[in-house]
DNA sequence: TCCAATTAGTTTTCAATCTGAACTATATGG
DNA sequence: CCATATAGTTCAGATTGAAAACTAATTGGA
């Protein structure tokens, strides 16, 4: 007999049901909604909503916020919101800086630090142990604010294995197979801290804090080029894991070798390091060739723009391919592409124009608008949404405690 | 207040439940479970699986076939299956046939029937009326066995809108548009006619029937290039129902220009015209032209063998760019590409390696088994599938009446 | 032949949970 | 100050699966 999914219990409805419920406060937002409202939206009967809150409320998830008026006739329902008084820490460690931040239920970010770090080539413990320093801070804010910390999201730049808190490849980092301990940066926090792909965070962040839209894909261009890929509001993420991987599109049949083993892949084209070389930018910390190479855009130089043109074209054919494969009809574009945006747009979209006409309105090739704090908003709205997703587990334990 | 998900009722569990029983019984297939096992293999108590069993005996859907023995002591089971005497129809429409068959709820096809026609750019009506008199056998079959007819699936080689019953655009019919009426070929079945698209039914049909796989990307040569993607055994049909579009990725930036407006689409390198014209095969009817390419193959043809390795070649870089943009592992090749594997399959294995070495396991490319019936199975699989994950809907029908 | 052992399946009692209706609580406005 | 309106709670009733006790059917050995 074949292994089936867990069987429907009694229980499992009142499971749905506090999801369904916190859910609806999370998305209301700042209309703080009452008990009534939450029954009309959601379609539950008053008294289940009242129970179901009631749980919600005794687990210190959801807060009452003081009577809603609006004017009218009746008695005045109690505002709901998510705690303002438990958040979750975001953390990335890139290429060149470390980033904290600390995020409310609500999902607004409460505290922010970033620092340069040059993590290239550094060992994994050396790098833990400087987040760790930052981390500090946020724990600080956090005492201050009277704010528990729930747990954390963890970013970095490459693949992981989220469940064995293992950095599978990060080429950029030139980290291979490196097992971190990321529950050593927040000791205690009942939801511990899990490890993630920054491009994907920054999809993520991007769904929930930015131009939420349900179905993108969204372009991260650090040293690498990755992707993440939005579908009906959720992560999509492939049977193993690394779905997205963007810049290993092959664009040109005879391009040039690429890190990944492959050649001609999109990487070669529209990475950093590539329209670094390509704009003839000299070498230097990544903060100063970024700052030359807006220069040189900015000043017309004819080297910087035709490498961003290229890329542009490069990425436009990538672009196409993938949204005819993955049916995807919206664009975000992120990290050193929505810098480079105005010289990168128009060759962009002719080179999408010719090879897949028609596929992708122009008004749907959008910038990101939350730039790194996406990552971190990301990284800590995973820990957010699974405890939105699945409250059941987190009030059980919260009743143990 | 968003719109929120259906509120978990305590009737919901049930609804799993049957799911989740009429499911392992469809999966244990030819073992026939007993009561007893389906609780142990659930994780349902005796008690609930005996509640369960009866109302999907008494809807017809499920039936009792005799006492179940191994050799051991105790009381014998009953062995149970899905019901041998309903029957979804599965038909198609290709450029060059329609076919129908016979598919009962435990999947054997009962009854075949293909024959040529025809088809491209002839007017939906005509082509609706040839693929009526075939269904009239199929139900003339099925009163001979006694097997009552369900509903069926409608296969047609385009973009189909399922919802309204309308094919958006199928190119190589010289269809654009088209509204069906599909419910027409079968009156009085209660689950109705689904539309389905011919690539994702024979991804349907190759998971369920063939060689299943949880995750891999059919690749559907017949007159277009398509593909069907399959994700945790479910078909990846993306936001608006089109992924899987391997034919218009593009594997060559100054490639041809491409009947979709794009230029150096896989289609203009790996379709069928396209093989046949760089093979040299002269014009003719579909089936002549195959003759002569395989006869050609066959006695080592300079110009054939060059046709079908370029093609094998482009192919090689759409799976590596799709493999690596959807983290896919496994392959499964379909119509012309499974006549041409022999071929084929020595260039489009090393142009993986070139362009993504180490992503694809050569073990892991196979070739369909299931022929021209796989699409049958799969335009059937998808209702019978359908009654499978929602009986609930079925036994309230089957109550009714 | 007959009974202990074993396995299949049913019946009964109980707890969880939602619905629906009746009820209480708290506001507005004439 | 009371009619009206809206928010929220309480309680009986229905559905459902778990758990345990029960009945049914078969084998194998005394």
């Amino acid at each position: 007999m074949n292994e089936s999914a867990a069987p429907g219990r009694v229980g499992d409805v009142r499971r749905r049901n506090l999801s369904l419920v916190l859910d609806s406060i999370a998305r209301t937002g700042d209309a703080k909604p009452s008990r009534a409202q939450l029954a009309a939206g959601t379609g539950l009967t008053k008294a289940a909503v009242s129970s179901l809150v009631a749980d919600l409320v005794e687990s210190g998830l959801v807060s009452e916020v003081g009577l809603y008026r609006d004017g009218e006739r009746g008695r005045p329902g109690q505002g709901l919101e998510l705690s303002a008084r438990r958040g979750v820490v975001g953390m990335e460690i890139n290429v060149d800086y470390l980033a904290v931040g600390l995020v409310d239920l609500g999902g607004n970010l409460r505290f922010h630090s970033t620092v340069e770090s040059r993590n290239r080539g550094l060992a994994p413990d050396k790098v833990m142990e400087r987040l760790g320093a930052l981390t500090a801070e946020v724990k600080a804010a956090a005492a201050a604010e009277n704010i528990a910390i729930l747990g954390g999201g963890l970013a970095v730049p490459g693949l992981v294995d989220e469940q064995r808190n293992v950095v599978v490849s990060a080429p950029n980092l030139h980290w291979e197979r490196e097992q971190l301990n990321p529950q050593s940066l927040l000791e205690g926090a009942p939801l511990g801290v899990r490890l993630s792909n920054e491009a994907n965070s920054a999809a993520l962040g991007e769904l929930w804090y930015g131009a939420g839209q349900p179905d993108f894909l969204y372009v991260s261009g650090e040293v690498g080029v990755g992707g993440g890929v939005i579908i009906a509001s959720e992560l999509y993420t492939g049977p193993g894991g690394s779905a997205g991987e963007l810049g290993h599109i092959v664009v040109h049949p005879e391009g040039p070798a690429c890190s990944c083993g492959g050649s001609g892949c999109l990487e070669t084209f529209a990475g950093q390091e590539a329209i670094f070389e390509a704009a003839g930018t000299p070498a230097g910390s990544l903060g100063e060739r970024t700052h030359l190479l807006l220069g040189a855009l900015a000043a017309e130089d004819p080297r910087a723009t035709k490498a961003v043109h290229d890329a542009g074209r490069y990425l436009g054919i990538a672009l196409a391919s993938s949204a005819r494969l993955m049916d995807i009809e919206a664009v975000v574009l992120g990290g050193h592409f929505a810098l480079l945006a105005d010289w990168l747009k128009p060759s962009l979209l002719s080179s999408l124009e010719r090879y897949a006409p028609g596929l992708l309105d122009p008004s749907r090739l959008t910038v990101s608008g939350l730039e790194h704090s996406g990552t971190l908003l990301g990284a800590a709205g995973q820990v957010i949404r699974s405890v939105i997703e699945s409250p059941f587990e987190f009030l059980l334990a919260s009743k143990l405690a």
